[in-house]
DNA sequence: TCTTAGCAGTCGAGGGTGGCGAGTGCTAAC
DNA sequence: GTTAGCACTCGCCACCCTCGACTGCTAAGA
C-alpha cells in the first residue's frame, strides 16, 4: 500500500487524535485537539485538517455533530509512521526467561499470562509450524494382545506414541521387520514429507500397507495436535474496556479466540515475516473492532510458534509493541520483516 | 432441605410455568397458562395458585402488572420432583465409546465437544483424580546415543512415555535387566501408590537407583499433567440464548469457565457423590442466573474426571440428564447418590 | 494564500408526558 | 373452592422538547 503523504500538521493532528482515542475511547472535537495538543492554532483550523483527514479516509463521524473518530486505515498508519520509541519501563519482564521450565507448554503458558498480565490484553500462544519438525527415530514396540505401539522421536525431542493394531495372523518377526521398514521409510523425513507425500508402496511392502497407513495417519494426527495447541490467557481484560459492554464485540472477540482453525491462520500470517498487525474488519473479516498484535515466538533460537494479541481497535499499540519488544520477541528494527 | 408438600394442582402449575419458562424465556401470565396447560381451571384460580407459590418462594415477579418467572428454588424442587423420564433419541453418542484412544486427553475432548453439540450448552471437562489410574504395563526401550526410552501403559488404555539417560558405563543386558525390575517394582500399582511411597531400595538395586528416582519423577509428572486439565467446549453457545444478550451474564459466564481453580470446586462438589446439579447464586455465588450440572465422568468404570454442563438458570434440565445419562455417567436411578 | 472569528445548522442525549396493553389482586357471587 | 368482573399497576413506546456539543461555511484579516 502505497502511504499517502501527509503534512507535518496533518500527521500532528492525526496523531493527537489517535493518542487521545486511545486512552477514553471518546470521539474527539477540534476544540479538544486544539486545547491539549496543538495549542497554536485555532479549533477552525484544525476542524479544516479534520475535515481533509477524512476525506483521506483517516477519520469517521459517528454522526454530524459529533467529534471525529480513527477508522481502521487511521491506525495502521499510525502504527507505520506515528509511533515512536517503545520502550516501556523495564518490569519483571525478564523473569520468565531466567525460570527453568520442563516443557515447551510450561514456558508458553508462562508467558502467555505474563504477556497478558503486563499488556492488560487478551494473548494467545499457539504452537504452530510442526511442518519442519523431523522425525529423528521411529520404532515399533510389541505390546499385549494384537497390539503393537508406533513411537516417533523427533529432533526437537518430543516422543510421540500410538497404539496400532496388528493383522491378526502375523509371523514371528513381524514386529521387527515392519521396524525396519518404518525407519528406512520416515527416518529423517520432516512432518510435512511425511503427511503431504503419496507414496506409492512398492510390490513387496504390499503386506504392511494397512501399518504404514496407520503410521502415516498417526503422523498427522501428531502433526495436528502439536500445531493446534492454544494458549489464551486473559479473556476477561476485555470486560475492562468500554468495547466490551457491546454484546456484538464479546461475541465477535469469543469467535476469535475460540476456533483454532480461524485464529491459526490469522496467527500465522504469510510468507515468513517476523510480526504483523491486523487492524479491523478489512484485514480479516473476524476483526472487527478489533486489532491482532502477532509475532513469531522462539524459545532457544527455535520457532516454536506464534503469539498474538488481541484487543480492540484503539489498542495501546505502542505498549504491546513494547512488551514484545523487551520479551525479545519483536526485534528492535520494526520496519525490516515486517507487513501490515 | 425437606420438600415442601404441594398440591396436585400446585405441582402441574409449577411444572407448566417451569416447562414454559425453559422454552422461551418470557414471564409467563396465568392466563397462558390456563390456554396451554390447564383449560378446565380459570385464570383467576391459577393466580391464586401462583401468589401461594410466589408466597411460598418458588416464583417471582419481575414487575408487579407481568407474569411470573421460576426462582431457582423452583429449578430445585423442578429437578427433583417434576423431571420425567430423561430418554432421548439415542443419537450417535456411542461412537465415542467404540473408538480407540491414545490418551485420555483425546476422550475428554471428544467426550466435551460431542456433549457440548447435543446439548447445546457450555461443557467442560476436568480430569481429576488419577490417583486410581493403575499401571498395566512400563516398559523400556533403548533408543539413541544414551538415551532410552521408559513406556507407561496404564489400565485406562494410556501411553505415556518418558526420554531417560542411562548411566554412561552400562552394561550389555542392562536395558533388559532395568526393565524387568521396573515391571515388577510398578505393575499393578495406582500412581498415588507409585507416588507416595518412599520406597526404599534394597541394596542389589542401589545400581538402579537414579533409574528409578527418574521414572518415579515421571510418574508425578504423567499424574500432574494429567491431573486439572480442563478442556472446554461450546463456548459460544451461551450468545444463543436470551441470557446472552446481557453483558453482565456473559462476565459471569466467563469468569466460570476462566477460572481453573474455582471450576475445580465446583465441580467436584463435596463428598461421594455421582452427580449433582448446582443452580443459581444461593448454591455457588459465581453461579448467578446460570446452572452448572455436575457428574463423575469414567472410563472404563474408572473415575477419572468430572464433567459440567453449563447454561443459564432456565436450562433444558431433562436433555442435560438424558445425555449424560445416555454417556453412561449418571445412572437410571435419580434418587440415589445425588445431592442438591 | 493561509488562518481565524462568527454564526447558523445538525443531531444525539436526556427528560417529561400520555396512551396502550398485559397482567395482577381483590371482591362478591355462584 | 371456583369464577367473573373490575380497578389498579406498571413497563413499553412514541412523541416532544430542550440543551449543548460540534460542525461547515463564510467573510474578514494577516
Amino acid at each position: 500500500m502505497s502511504e499517502p503523504k501527509l503534512t507535518d500538521r496533518k500527521k500532528k493532528v492525526l496523531q493527537a487524535l489517535i493518542d487521545s482515542y486511545i486512552n477514553d475511547a471518546q470521539p474527539i472535537s477540534s476544540s479538544a485537539i486544539q486545547k491539549e495538543y496543538l495549542p497554536d492554532v485555532s479549533p477552525a483550523t484544525i476542524r479544516s485538517e479534520l475535515s481533509m483527514l477524512e476525506e483521506m479516509g483517516f477519520l469517521t463521524q459517528p454522526h454530524i455533530s459529533s467529534g471525529r473518530v480513527p477508522s481502521s486505515k487511521a491506525y495502521k498508519y499510525y502504527v507505520e509512521n506515528l509511533l515512536g520509541n517503545q520502550d516501556i519501563s523495564s518490569e519483571n519482564i525478564k523473569q520468565v526467561v531466567s525460570q527453568k521450565f520442563d516443557s515447551v507448554q510450561e514456558i508458553v503458558k508462562d508467558s502467555a499470562k505474563i504477556i497478558s498480565d503486563i499488556t492488560n490484553y487478551t494473548s494467545m500462544l499457539m504452537i504452530t509450524s510442526a511442518d519442519n519438525i523431523t522425525i529423528k527415530e521411529i520404532k515399533m514396540i510389541d505390546m499385549y494382545d494384537n497390539t503393537a505401539l508406533v513411537l516417533i522421536v523427533t529432533d526437537n525431542g518430543v516422543v510421540k506414541n500410538k497404539q496400532i493394531d496388528l493383522p491378526i495372523d502375523t509371523q514371528e518377526n513381524y514386529i521387527e521387520v515392519a521396524s525396519g521398514l518404518l525407519r528406512k521409510a520416515f527416518v529423517g523425513k520432516t512432518l510435512a514429507e511425511v503427511t503431504n507425500n503419496d507414496r506409492c508402496l512398492d510390490k513387496e511392502l504390499e503386506d504392511f500397507r494397512s501399518l504404514f497407513e496407520q503410521v502415516i495417519e498417526f503422523v498427522m494426527d501428531f502433526k495436528h495436535s502439536t500445531e493446534d495447541q492454544l494458549y489464551v490467557e486473559g479473556t476477561e481484560k476485555i470486560f475492562e474496556y468500554p468495547e466490551g459492554k457491546e454484546v456484538d464485540n464479546i461475541k465477535n472477540f469469543m469467535s476469535v479466540i475460540s476456533h483454532k482453525e480461524k485464529l491459526h491462520g490469522l496467527l500465522e500470517g504469510e510468507g515468513d515475516i517476523e510480526y504483523s498487525i491486523k487492524i479491523g474488519s478489512d484485514d480479516a473479516k473476524e476483526l472487527e473492532n478489533m486489532a491482532l498484535v502477532c509475532a513469531k515466538y522462539n524459545i532457544n533460537g527455535k520457532e516454536v510458534g506464534h503469539v498474538g494479541i488481541l484487543g480492540p481497535e484503539r489498542m495501546d499499540y505502542k505498549k504491546v509493541l513494547g512488551v514484545l519488544k523487551e520479551l525479545g520477541i519483536v526485534f528492535q528494527d520494526n520496519d525490516k520483516n515486517k507487513k501490515d
